[in-house]
DNA sequence: TATGAATGAGAATTCATTCAT
DNA sequence: CATGAATGAATTCTCATTCAT
């Protein structure tokens, strides 16, 4: 019994732990985070503006939070499908198509991720090394597929750290086209165009 | 004498223009849009708080004026360029090229270009006409490129529109490398890496 | 228990809300609208000056809120005399001597009252509809007397509308000499005054 | 030939003054003291805005300026009329319609008069005495009328200085009606109301 | 004299954060 | 724990006034 872990009191806690960060992460993406105010995001989590702080410090921290929770989630996901890819080109396939299925699913997410993210190389100005780390971890899961490819021969010799950064933003801005615009379709004609993209190259041979 | 064209006055004028705008520049990439002060910008341009708005409506009339100049200064450089380029191959060099030159020298700029023109296929979203024209004129150039490259058979067909959008945020990305964490090397290799990743893909053969 | 109405909470909200335009009133009538602050009205009602925004949409607001009060409070009690007033010299008595008492205790309001609406009938050009019905419940009041003693024969045919705001604005005059002057005189003497003239005229017979 | 007075220059400071004080008068009718800028009162009067201060000392001077001299002119209008006519009964009426004739061919002016005179009275607080005399000029003007009409015996006896003050509200409060709403009707019908209501009140007998 | 660019004090309003209940 | 009233620092923008040319 001792194993159950979570009391009554921790479930309620969790509970209004996410709640806030769902309402959060859906006014953060509306109005991007300055124009966000606490207010909103109480009122949408159906609390007051005191007990929002009562689960974060700071504004800033639960905007932190809420992209954190999120990367942390894609992160997971697309490392589950990353294993069950077998080939080096499945998993660079894998790794496009799992981020744009999440993003699918997680619409609001993206938009915080894709304007925090695109601020986050800019180096010691930006000064928020919580984010770097969280970068870091996904940068590595790719940088793994390409350099194994390259050792099997399957990708051409390239700066591991430099193609996998490109990669990761060239999906991001795919991404962008498909989520921001409120795109309906499937994923499926992106995902394929970047591989493709990525793959072959615009040149004839 | 007649033709002199420009009296005292208005050399006064384009000369407290030009150091608004670089002072706004300035304050505009090391804060972002919202954290800047009209008050810093005023003191960095070394005039008071009052002036900037006789020479611009609002503070976000200013950042449009800051980043529609640069934007207007690197079209005109990338155009150029791109008129000396024989071969379709050449001209994507040349695109890449120019771009990372223009901004090696405007490293400012490029923080604030980074940050908006990101924002930009935010959709009806982002309601921000004046930028959407800026943003295609550049597209136009690309997209004009691919297309010939694909006529000619020197360019493995593909969508124009999606392809010139993956390029271009491609070099983005790989600017962003460059520029914001002020990496002192020559452009040079980013220039080829970038490339070399469009034209050939990274799959061997 | 359950029929006490009002909890603490609204008690001080009550009290609050009467600070506030106690304040107001004060600053307004000592200032004019434009002379007064925002931080002179907190000041004085003991508050920061965001809580006034907690209580009032803008400084305009503040300001109708403090009209609209007083002269809700002004027309209830000249109603309230009217009733009393048994024939029509009476109740065009009544009319008088009632805006005469009630401002001598709210010499403050008067001035904010006597300044705004001079300044009602300017027609299309004032654009403030929620002042106009304010204007037009005092007129109607002291019209159905004048209508009432034309009918009966103890008034002089004339146009009711036009009368009715003559002998209006003939108590406004009257009550600025004797409000704005601090005459600390009974206000006995102007009512009869104004009363004589409006009854009698100034021509012998 | 030392008679001839004016110079060339003293024309010319006489024009510019009279331009400038006619743009003002318009201006401040348009959009009151606060909401005028002397930036639309230059470029009204065809001035740079500098000019305007070689002319007057400051925004406020320049309001005063411009009530000042068309009350001047209004009152020596009415003074010259009033001369003209024989009895009480017609110097009163002159009285009236001098003013309501003036103020219709100088509707700008009544705006700014009408503000600005209501405020007077205000004692101690308004702190104009410039002003003061600009008033007490007018309302000695009738009240000589009335002392003199209350010695022939042709009106009743009264407070002299409280009556006309009376009067004198009266007759704004009626031209406020006239001239506001833009009535475009002749004024002979609105004189003829307030005189009636003045000679005779309202009572029957 | 005339100009109009420059100044900078000033004011309304917002909102993250605190804390007494 | 939760609340939400209160706070006050911070920011944009305005405009009367000055003064070098």
């Amino acid at each position: 019994m001792a194993v159950a872990g979570k009391s009554k009191k921790d479930v309620l806690l969790e509970f209004r732990t996410t709640e806030i960060l769902d309402a959060a992460r859906h006014v953060f993406a509306e109005k991007g985070f300055n124009d966000a105010t606490i207010d909103q995001i109480a009122a949408l989590a159906g609390v007051a503006k005191g007990t929002v702080y009562l689960y974060f410090e700071s504004k800033r921290d639960l905007f932190l939070a809420a992209l954190r929770e999120g990367v942390l989630a894609l992160h997971a996901e697309v490392a589950a499908q990353l294993l069950t890819a077998p080939t080096c080109e499945a998993k660079l396939r894998a790794f496009i198509a799992a981020r744009f299925h999440y993003f699918s699913r997680n619409r609001d997410f993206f938009r915080i991720y894709y304007t925090e993210f695109s601020h986050l190389p800019t180096g010691a100005a930006n000064a928020r090394p919580e984010f770097k780390d969280l970068y870091e971890e996904q940068a590595t899961l790719l940088e793994t597929v390409l350099a194994d490819g390259i050792q099997l021969g399957q990708l051409r010799p390239c700066s591991v750290a430099r193609t996998a950064r490109l990669i990761y933003d060239l999906i991001r801005s795919a991404l962008a086209q498909h989520i921001l615009t409120d795109d309906p379709e499937s994923p499926d004609l992106p995902i394929n165009s970047v591989f493709d993209f990525v793959w072959n190259g615009i040149g004839t041979k």
